[in-house]
DNA sequence: GATGAATGAGTATTCATTCAT
DNA sequence: AATGAATGAATACTCATTCAT
C-alpha cells in the first residue's frame, strides 16, 4: 500500500466532500491514519498536495480524449462525448464540485492557474479540433458555447436546482448536436 | 451615513476580489472604519453579513426582472434579457464571481441554502414564463438550457478563458433566440 | 410594572441558572424586554446588580430571623430553624445554588467580600445567641459546626450527590439537635 | 522537562488561585513559556485541560485511601482520615477551593459531571465501608454527615469566615467521631 | 520514509461599558 | 426613564508549517 497514493485519494474525496479551504490537513492525516509531517515529506504543502491532484485529472481527461477512436464522423465525435459526460456528472457528482470549487475560488484559482490554463486549452483545442470539421469560420465561438453549456448544465445540476431535469437535458442537447 | 449600509457596501465589495472564506472580518472593519464588534452587532456573525448581501442581490434581480415593460414579444424579451445579462457581466465581474463562489463553496452553500433556492426558482419561474409563450410543451427544459448557458458563459467568461470571445459569444446566443 | 424590580428578579433567576459569569447582560435584557442602557442606568454596573441581589437576600435572612417568636426554648429554636432550612434548600435550589456559587467564586467573592461578612456574622451572631443558652462555653466552636453542617449538607445535596438522602438527613439532624 | 506536565502543574495553579472561568489560556501559555497550540495539541480544549486536571487529583485521592492501612478500628480510621483532612486543609487552601470552584459553578460543573460522580461514589463507598463496622444500619446516612460536615468546615475555612477557629473544629469534630 | 511535539499568526466571536439622543 | 448604536479589549480555538528524532 502507497501511502502517497493514499493520501491523494483520501485528501481528493475529503477536498470534493468539504472543500479545500474547509478540509485542514488533519482531517486528511486522520482518515488516512498517517502523521502531519507525512503530507509535507511528500507534497511540500498543502498547495502541492493539490496541485498533485488537480493534475492527476488534468492527465485523465487527456488520456480519456486522446484513445478516443478517430474513424467517427465529427457529429457522432460530439454525441460520444457528451453520452460519457452525462454519465461521468452523475457518477462523481462531488468531483465535478471540486473541480468548479477550486476554479472559482479566488485563492485555489491563485494556486491553480498554470495548470488550469493548460487544461482549459487543451479542452478547446479538442473541441475545435471537432467543429473545424462541421463550421470551421464559426468553429472558435461554436467551441466556446459547447464547453460553456456543458459548464452550465453541470453548474445547474450540482449547485443550484436540486430537481434539474438532467435526463430531459441531455436528450434535448444529444438531439441538437446530432444533426449540427 | 449609515454605517450599515456602509458596511454591507465594503463587505460585498471585499468578498468579491478575495472570495468570502479569506477576507477576514478584520479585513472589512479596517476598510469601513469601524469596531469588529459592529458587525455582530448589525449582522449578529459573518455567516448573516453574508446572508444579508445574498438576499440583497435577490432583491435586485426581482426588481429589475420584475419592473420590465410586459408588452414585449416573447422573443424581443429574451433579446432585452441577454442585453442587459451581457452589459452587467462585463460591468461587474468581481459580483457576478462572488455568487458563484458562494454557490459552489460547499461551507457557504450550506449557509445560503434557503436563499439560493429562494432565487433560483424565482429565475426559472421567470425564464420559464417567456418560453411558454414560445414553446409551451418544451418550455422547462429550454428554460434550464437557456439558464445554464448564461452561467456557463459566466464561468468560461470569468474564471477559465482569458480570452474569452465575449462580443461574438454575445451576438450568436443573441442571433439564436430571436428567432426562436 | 417596575422595571427596576423586574430586572433584579430575571437577573436572579438568570444568574442561579446559568451562574454569574455566564449570564451576559444581554440575555438578562432579552428575557426582561429592555434595553442594555437602563441595566447601567440603574445598577452603574454588572457588579452592582449583583451586589443588589446579595443585598436583598440578605434582608431577607434578616426578617427571617428577626421576626422568630422569642418565647422558645433554645431546642426549638433549632428545630425551627432546621425545618425551614430544609423547607427552603428543597424549594428554592437554584437560588442556594447561586449563593454558593458567589461566595465560592474568587471574582465575585472579591466583589460581594464586604456584603458576604456582613451576613455572615449575622448568621453566626444569631446562631451563637442559641448555643449561648445551652452550652456557652463551646458556644462559638457548636456554632460554627452547625452553619458547617448546613452548608455541607445543602453542597452535597445540590452539587454532589444526586440521590442525596435528604428526608433521612433532615430527620437524623433535628433529633441530633432537639435533644443536645 | 515534560512540557505536558508542565503545563498540568501551572494550569492547577493558576486555576486555584484565579478560578477556571478567570484564568485565560494566555496566562498559562505565559506562564509555561510556550505557544497556545500546544494546549490544544495536548488537551484538546481548556475544557479537556480541566477534566485532565480533575482526574489527577481523583487518583490521588484514590491513591491515599487505598493505600491506607488495614488493621485500624474504624474509629482509629475515621481519626486518621480527619487528621490527615485537616492538615491537607490547611496546606492546600487554593486547591482546596478550585475542587469547591468547579463543582459549584454550573459551567464547569456540566464538563466535569461524569468525572464528579466518579470520585465522590467513590468517597462515599469507602466511608460508608468505615461506618459498616461502627452502625451498620444507618452508615449511609451518617457516611453523608461525615462528608457533609467536612465539606462545609472547608467551605466556612475557606470562603466564609476568615477567623473560622480550626483548631477548636478539628479537636471538636476528632474528639467526636473518635467515640462514636 | 515517518512521527509528533511545538509554533505563531490568524480568526470569529463575546461582552461589559459608554454615550448621544 | 429608556434606547440602541458603537466600542475595544479579551478569548478560545484553528491550522499550515517546521523540525528534531
Amino acid at each position: 500500500m502507497d501511502k502517497r497514493e493514499h493520501l491523494i485519494e483520501i485528501a481528493t474525496n475529503l477536498f470534493s466532500e468539504r472543500g479545500f479551504e474547509n478540509t485542514p490537513l488533519s482531517a486528511i492525516c486522520e482518515t488516512a491514519n498517517v502523521s502531519k509531517g507525512l503530507i509535507f515529506h511528500h507534497f511540500k504543502s498543502k498547495n502541492g498536495l493539490l496541485r498533485e491532484i488537480f493534475m492527476k485529472t488534468t492527465k485523465l481527461i487527456v488520456e480519456i480524449n486522446t484513445t478516443k477512436s478517430e474513424n467517427l464522423s465529427p457529429n457522432e465525435h460530439l454525441t460520444e462525448l457528451l453520452e460519457s459526460f452525462f454519465v461521468q456528472l452523475k457518477a462523481d457528482k462531488l468531483f465535478f464540485q471540486f473541480n468548479l470549487n477550486v476554479i472559482v475560488q479566488p485563492s485555489t484559482r491563485e494556486v491553480l492557474n498554470d495548470l488550469i490554463k493548460e487544461r482549459s486549452s487543451f479542452i478547446l483545442r479538442e473541441t475545435k479540433t471537432i467543429f473545424d470539421k462541421i463550421d470551421a469560420p464559426n468553429s472558435l465561438v461554436k467551441s466556446h458555447m459547447f464547453i460553456a453549456e456543458l459548464d452550465g448544465i453541470a453548474l445547474s445540476y450540482l449547485s443550484i436546482y436540486e430537481d434539474f431535469p438532467l435526463k430531459q437535458i441531455k436528450e434535448h442537447i444529444i438531439k441538437k448536436y446530432s444533426k449540427q
